[in-house]
DNA sequence: TAGATTGTTAATCGATTAACAATC
DNA sequence: TAGATTGTTAATCGATTAACAATC
């Protein structure tokens, strides 16, 4: 039950379990077996069971689990009882698809984009303004910062990701095809679209 | 060296090692030891000598790998020899921020956008026009199309899975927060934008 | 109570790492 | 030739699956 010991194969299932579950929810069913919810969300009964118990007993011998305490045990494990502040450094179309991608329904609020482009600087996009990238610093003594979103070319990534990182950013989540290298505290999690489209085409030609 | 006994582990590698080594090429590194492409791209040196003799023998005794060599049987291994037709589902900011990602260096050709409101049909965003979705059927049979990018509302994209299915995609990039259900044939890559930033915050809270 | 299903231990499977003979 | 480094086999490690006692 030591969060620092568990695989990183189970933390990536679980926001599958939290979608899946949330799905149940809507559908109005209030208890599942690990059996059941196997057939549905195409893991093991078994290993769903040895996921679980990574974080506690979340079931009953007999029962099985009660859908609504399940989900929100996940919840409280994935950590979303927490709302999260976010910044998009970028104000391109992707920095703008991700604020309008509708996190916020989860706890996920964007605050602020920034950008280098006089042109972008000052405008409202989705609600959010975008603020010159010059100012990152000061906007950020002032302003907490859970995530940083980088959506900028690769080339400047790294920059962008050190001056997040010494201003007190906690995690980055980053769309640029880099590695970027943090501090040991801050949290990097790279979706790396190219990477993605080549594992398709792999697959297509396989 | 067959391809299908491949593990997705490995798979999910060689756009990294694609990567490094285009990035080694710009450098001017001419040659590279297994030892000092682990120091670079962080896997052990032992993992990067099983994982290229998995599809051949690249290197040589004494010498190591040229990089220019190497790259390009990567290259295609992945399959980048070929162009790939794409079409986007779904014209809103993510789909606009993927036809402007710039694939297209890469042989990734983006044809066509399609939606169904009247406002966005019949517009050319970043030189590619949107279509009408009801048209679908009718542009599939005279254009061939090899990746199927979905960006619609999670509601409707297993609907539009089982149309482009249905008239000949041959795989599907699923930004859609569902687990599609698709025919054997079809090769489906998921980007879970939602997972990953769970993933982060369940680490954010380690 | 009897049936069902969890929580948990043991067995298996697969992936990574270590070691070294082959060879450039 | 001697040194270096691959290709490949063997050992280890970790994750998944199977089994079953505990118990609701």
């Amino acid at each position: 039950m030591n969060r620092s010991n568990i695989s990183m194969a189970v933390i990536r299932r679980l926001p599958k379990y939290h979608r899946c579950l949330s799905d149940m929810i809507d559908k109005g069913i209030e208890r599942i077996s690990s059996k059941e919810l196997s057939e549905t969300i195409g893991f093991s009964a078994s290993q769903i069971r040895q996921d679980f118990n990574n974080f506690g007993k979340f079931g009953q011998q007999g029962y099985g689990y009660n859908v609504k305490d399940l989900l929100e045990a996940i919840s409280g494990i994935i950590g979303l009882q927490h709302t999260y502040h976010l910044i998009v450094l970028g104000a391109g179309n992707l920095g703008e698809a991700l604020v309008n991608f509708g996190f916020d329904k989860l706890g996920f609020q964007v605050d602020a984009l920034f950008d280098n482009d006089p042109e972008k600087i000052g405008r409202i996009i989705h609600g959010v303004e975008v603020i010159d990238i010059n100012i990152l610093e000061t906007y950020m003594s002032k302003n907490p910062v859970d995530i940083a979103v980088i959506t900028t070319p690769g080339k400047v990534a790294q920059k962008i990701a050190d001056r997040v990182a010494i201003s007190g950013a906690r995690s980055i989540w980053n769309f640029a095809p880099v590695d970027l290298i943090v501090p040991d505290d801050v949290v990097v999690e790279d979706v790396h679209l190219v990477d993605n489209l080549m594992t398709l085409t792999y697959l297509l030609n396989e």
